[in-house]
DNA sequence: GTCTATAAATGGATAGAC
DNA sequence: GTCTATCCATTTATAGAC
């Protein structure tokens, strides 16, 4: 009431910006240490805080991995936007396939809090959980564009693509020995009866 | 150089009965609360012991994680022998399938150690992972004995039949929903081996 | 909003008596 | 082999000064 619209939007606006930073520099700890490996000890230390400045920010530690699994979340979505749903279907099947593996290995840590009941405790909000239905849907209209959209295609095609992607993580990280797989699948899955070609 | 050799080998015998309850303990704890949901003084409190006394059987809890993780591929290994080659070559990719499956679900937390890499600051001692090595060979010599045996299939095999779990274990605990994919999914990798390079 | 100080709890690990 | 006692480090989280 005491403070001018201008200066509260401003204040709003820093407010704002640290959350992100705070957000960005935990992203960076779970990429280098794992999901699991860093306290908000070293969040602070990283934001050139102490600890418990961070509360003024983030309720808790449970908050922030929350706030992680939207702002995940929304980076799919902002992928899925990003992507082309033009041309014949089994070329926006490929798009789709590569869009999954890609994010998925891009960032391990991001796969492991998105797609693995992982951390002790955590439980996305009624929020986070709607937003990561709601993205995944979106997903599965892609498949369902281009004609392979029945549910169980669909379960099929998720679980075949984040099984790539894990196996790729988990066991050639930085490589590409799973990666090289991704278009022969897609075609497999197109159809199963006649060999495909792969280019 | 004091005792008999009999005594020795009941002492011996007895250790190894302790560290098998401990090591039961610790899976009990980690199916229930998660793979790094418990301590040791938890572990203890379920074999009917204090923490100090663990140490007696592991060196530290990464040698317990290491106990579980080699015991886990042990288990692998067992049903892998308990499951028969026999029949067509069709017949034999579908039961290696259920059991690649099967053992996946049924435990989330093993297939977490054992095939994700979850744990902060863990890591298989050579000889467990060389023991990992062994059992996945060993199940990969199925799949090249029904003529599923290149790099390539075995690689998008594996692949497949992780994801088809992740997903069921993640989205559908307790349900079917991706277990009845399972067959389909053999069905079309079976038929698309003529397009899987053969190296 | 950020800090210091500290609570309050947890957890891995060791020392040494029995 | 098991215990008590304890160390030592860590961590989440809160209180209250500035």
């Amino acid at each position: 009431m005491s403070e001018a619209p201008a200066r509260r939007d401003r204040r709003a606006e820093r407010h704002q910006a640290t959350r992100h930073r705070i957000l960005h520099a935990a992203w960076a700890l779970a990429r280098d240490r794992g999901l699991a490996g860093w306290s908000l000890r070293d969040v602070a230390v990283e934001v050139g805080m102490r600890a418990p400045s961070l509360y003024v920010y983030f309720d808790s530690k449970n908050a922030l991995y929350d706030a992680m699994f939207a702002d995940g979340y929304g980076a799919l979505l902002a992928r899925i936007d990003a992507t082309s749903t033009e041309g014949r279907p089994a070329e926006v099947l490929h798009r789709a396939a590569h869009l999954s593996f890609d994010f998925s290995v891009e960032d391990p840590a991001r796969y492991q809090l998105l797609f693995l009941r992982t951390i002790p405790g955590f439980t996305p909000s009624a929020e986070s959980y709607t937003l990561a239905r709601t993205v995944l849907d979106r997903l599965a209209a892609v498949l369902r564009s281009a004609g392979a959209g029945s549910p169980e295609q669909v379960d099929l095609w998720t679980a075949v693509f984040t099984g790539l992607a894990s196996q790729q993580i988990s066991n050639d990280p930085g490589g590409d020995r799973w990666h090289r797989l991704v278009d022969l699948a897609v075609d497999l899955l197109i159809d199963g009866r006649e060999s495909v070609p792969v280019s």
